[in-house]
DNA sequence: GGTTCAAGCGCG
DNA sequence: AAAGCGCGCTTGAACC
């Protein structure tokens, strides 16, 4: 692995790696984007697949506006060139920290709940349950090991995945893993129930009740059960988050009919809202917008929605 | 000219 | 032996 050797301090990898990066940006961003520009509306216009996703997702294709750059700086730039129509501004709305706040309410987990209920930063907090001390105290690497945890359980991770992840040794891993279960008995359970669960039924569901059949979680293949496993616990979660999303738009889009025909919703990324509205309008329409996102489902714990305005969807951000 | 596959990488 | 979920696009190789 070329990401190993890079981190070891070789240079010949990561530089590799770096022009692989470039290329993949200017080959299917920054060279392909302008070709597609419709010129009856000089925008580009993606399709949304509502029956593709096993999770309940939206997929977005031709081109795929869901991929498009934003870890990297270079990445960013290519954010730029997404603008909103003559007098409007570019409106940003992402759920905060969705798919653990859905983890929080399936399982019930009493601390997981009261720390999104306090308004905490939900990886400070696992890290001060995991590795001791308040949650103002927490290190920088302390934090970021919570969070690979915290990604790690909404995607099933093992211990061996999170060490991997983490280039800490197995046992260390295992450690923090146990630690987490000791903080948060809920979550232990829900999983453990998921998986019971996926395998009497044959399937798991959503919140609101859309299933995904798991055909092979009760194979004899080991790989292939396994799998299963980690796909029945992270459906409910993933599709949870797709089912209140898509809520959501359907009481914007509703309002937008109703009372705001000047604003537009013109992309959907999975956790996030793109609208353009008019100029001035900013403040009015993002506690709207809020509102609706925030209300589109009644857990146990707040939904919350970060929003941010700008002349394109690099400084909306 | 086309299709299919795997590898690799962009995003949540 | 494998080991972290869900997608789509580009490239290059193999093939028709």
């Amino acid at each position: 692995m070329l990401e190993e050797l890079a981190a070891q301090g070789h240079e010949l990898p990561q530089l590799i790696l770096d022009y692989r990066s470039v290329s993949k940006l200017r080959s299917t961003y920054t060279e392909k984007l302008p070709t597609l520009i419709h010129p009856a509306t000089g925008r580009v216009h993606t399709s949304y697949h509502q029956a593709v996703a096993a999770t309940g997702r939206l997929s977005s294709s031709d081109p795929n506006l869901q991929n498009i750059p934003v870890r990297s700086p270079e990445g960013r730039r290519i954010r730029r060139a997404f603008i909103p129509a003559d007098g409007h501004v570019l409106l940003a709305a992402d759920y905060s920290q969705v798919e653990l706040r859905i983890m929080a309410h399936l399982s019930g987990d009493e601390g997981l709940k009261k720390a999104f209920a306090a308004g905490e930063d939900i990886h400070a907090a696992t890290a001060a349950e995991v590795f001791g001390g308040r949650p103002a105290e927490v290190t920088a690497d302390q934090r970021r090991a919570a969070k690979a945890i915290n990604f790690g359980l909404i995607y099933g991770m093992s211990a061996w995945g999170l060490a991997r992840q983490l280039g800490i040794e197995r046992g260390e891993a295992q450690d923090y893993v146990d630690r987490y279960f000791e903080r948060y008995p809920g979550v232990r359970e829900f999983m453990d129930n998921t998986r019971s669960s996926a395998r009497d039924k044959g399937y798991v569901e959503t919140v609101f009740g859309r299933r995904l059949y798991l055909p092979e979680i009760n194979s004899r293949n080991n790989q292939r059960r396994q799998y299963a496993e980690r796909t029945a616990i992270n459906a409910p979660m993933q599709g949870t988050a797709a089912d209140i999303i898509k809520r959501a738009m359907i009481a914007v889009d509703d309002w937008i009919r109703r009372d705001a025909p000047e604003t537009a919703l013109v992309m959907q990324v999975h956790d996030e809202l793109v609208l353009e509205v008019p100029a001035g309008s900013e403040e009015k329409m993002a506690e709207k917008i809020r509102g609706f996102m925030a209300d589109a489902a009644e857990l146990d714990v707040p939904l919350e929605v970060e929003i941010g305005v700008g002349e394109n969807w690099e400084t909306a951000h």
